[in-house]
DNA sequence: TTGAATGCAAAAAATTTGCATATTG
DNA sequence: CAATATGCAAATTTTTTGCATTCAA
């Protein structure tokens, strides 16, 4: 990705070894914890990565819109590449089963707010809790 | 609330003066992290609660639908009364402003899910991140 | 009475930070 | 070269747990 390398430049960042394989890493696992992440990068055959890297990596990498995160469960913030497919998580409460759903189904909502408040929402990875089928209340 | 005691009673749990001060503490508050939850219930005249008691309480009346908690910015959770007043937060990623909108503003949406997917969304305090009319991209 | 809850204190997790050194551009 | 990143270790912060004691029902 020579395209990584622009955007961080063009920043005044750099393109590390340790930030490629952090973005490797998401490419590969779709979404995972900072802990997913080193636990990957440490599983790709080079040398470990300190997890104040993967951090380090992580913030500078979604400050440049390249990276994001939602929070899926409880206590576990969860990154994926900005540019992995668009969907929102159906989180349930009761089994915790995460299911997905396109993210056009928000399309009407998005618009409403965008129309009521000027809000552009990225619904992107949206966790939506709730009941699954089996668990409805 | 005598309410309160029944339905802690109904699974064997107890209404502790420590837990009414919580939900009091919820309600004059809204929304809170457990840090702060502690630090109204510390300032409601009585004598403080440790934290540790604040997070069995919380987790507690979570168990028993009473509260409830989202993310609404990066690391911490936000409790809240379950009857709280339904709404959406819309969390600017370019300033962090909290705006909020109506839950109604996504029965679209929430009715879109169940049909396709027959899951039970409960959008009470979703937070929809995204940038807000000043820091739209 | 009697099991559920509290209070402390200590243990775990999860993040962040300081700094000397190594690297990218 | 010069400024950005890394690695490590140490410091924070946040949340959880063990247990003797207290208390609600």
């Amino acid at each position: 990705m020579t395209d990584l390398a622009a955007v961080l430049r063009a920043h005044g960042r750099r393109l590390t070894p340790q930030r490629r394989r952090i973005v490797e890493a998401l490419t590969h696992l779709g979404h995972a914890t900072p802990d997913g992440v080193a636990a990957q990068v440490g599983a790709d055959g080079g040398p470990s990565v300190p997890l104040s890297t993967i951090y380090r990596g992580l913030e500078a990498l979604e400050s440049l819109g390249v990276v994001s995160h939602t929070h899926l469960d409880h206590r576990a913030p969860t990154y994926h590449l900005t540019g992995h497919a668009d969907h929102v998580h159906l989180v349930c409460r009761g089994c915790g089963t995460i299911d997905e759903v396109p993210a056009s189904a928000a399309t009407e909502f998005v618009a409403r707010i965008s129309a009521s408040r000027g809000f552009t929402a990225d619904v992107t990875h949206l966790a939506v809790h709730g009941w699954c089928a089996g668990c409805r209340p």
